[in-house]
DNA sequence: ACCTGAACACCGTTCAAGT
DNA sequence: ACCTGAACACCGTTCAAGT
């Protein structure tokens, strides 16, 4: 990759997080370009669909959930606390951007999605959390990760587009924490 | 209003709901005008936004959710079988059009959305349900109508998006149904 | 090899002219 | 009072011409 086509991609990709986070996710495009002061063939050539484009912008958001994976089983309080403080992060770190939760959610478990990396990395940390959880004997026997995972994201999508603050969030959260506490 | 205002707009609640169908919820307004012989000005005299367009479509489904609610209250399995009944039908209802169930969803509790006499509806017949089994003392005290609401239309959300079949929604919802009822 | 920007396509929305 | 359809606006996408 030649130096200045580095330079524009890179300014695309931090232009596109700035406009995502003000606009939403699908922020019209040629913003993007006129923004970063290329052309709009110059982002067609890097990002050839929009989702590649939210890939890439979504790359920093992406180190922090094992960071929080991590805080929430730290947390005190149980396995409860635990469950409650790893969904609660989540949640916040999916509406972070407004769009993106149902997007990420709906290509859990899909291999060839476009922001698949972004989703294994997610569902690697849910995992962790979950498995370190079931190993305590905290949690049913029959719960599988990818529901979980999936249950989580759709309280987030709902969360994103009717902006629900965290005290509607909070409660809907604890519902599913107690549907997969074991007894 | 006069009778061929009425018959075309007949017409295009008729045809909208095919092409809804057949399309997603944000399919191409003037293909709808097309099918329905009317000028794509006539679409927007009867129906100012594509919101209010849903609305009318979805007059059709909100009739059959208070059919359902009571056969799942006539379920046999105890309040465990009714609840996930109720969440059963209700999802694939909400799944029936690509996209609906999103938006109603988000539009649950908001007192001036385009689509607010469907979710009323649906609303009610859903309180209706869990008030029933809350009288036979089979739910938790502190679990909010509303919140289960925005449970099950987050799982449908997430379902619709992401083309699940029913055999991974069915423990999502069993686990929503084992968060709220009474140990 | 990469960029630009004019050109095209698609679709929502408006409005002047008609009945 | 209602309808039509041309016209406009917006935005995604392509591609010939440039460096």
């Amino acid at each position: 990759m030649r130096a200045d086509a580095k330079r524009n991609r890179d300014k695309i990709v931090e232009v596109a997080r700035e406009v995502f986070k003000e606009r939403g996710m699908d922020a019209p495009l040629d913003e993007i370009a006129k923004r970063a002061g290329v052309g709009p063939g110059t982002l067609y050539r890097h990002f050839p669909t929009r989702e590649e484009l939210h890939d890439a912008v979504m790359q920093a958001w992406v180190e922090r959930v094992n960071e929080y994976a991590d805080k929430a089983l730290a947390h005190e309080g149980g396995p409860r606390g635990q469950l409650l403080a790893w969904f609660t992060e989540y949640v916040a770190l999916l509406t972070a951007h407004k769009g993106a939760a149902a997007r990420i959610t709906c290509s859990l478990g899909m291999p060839d999605s476009p922001i698949r990396t972004k989703c294994e990395i997610y569902a690697a940390a849910n995992a962790r959390v979950l498995d370190t959880l079931a190993e305590q004997g905290a949690l049913r026997a029959d719960v599988e990760n990818l529901q979980v995972a999936r249950l989580v994201g759709g309280v987030a999508s709902v969360a994103d587009q009717a902006e629900l603050g965290g005290e509607q969030i909070e409660p809907m959260l604890a519902v599913i924490a107690d549907g997969i506490l074991a007894d």
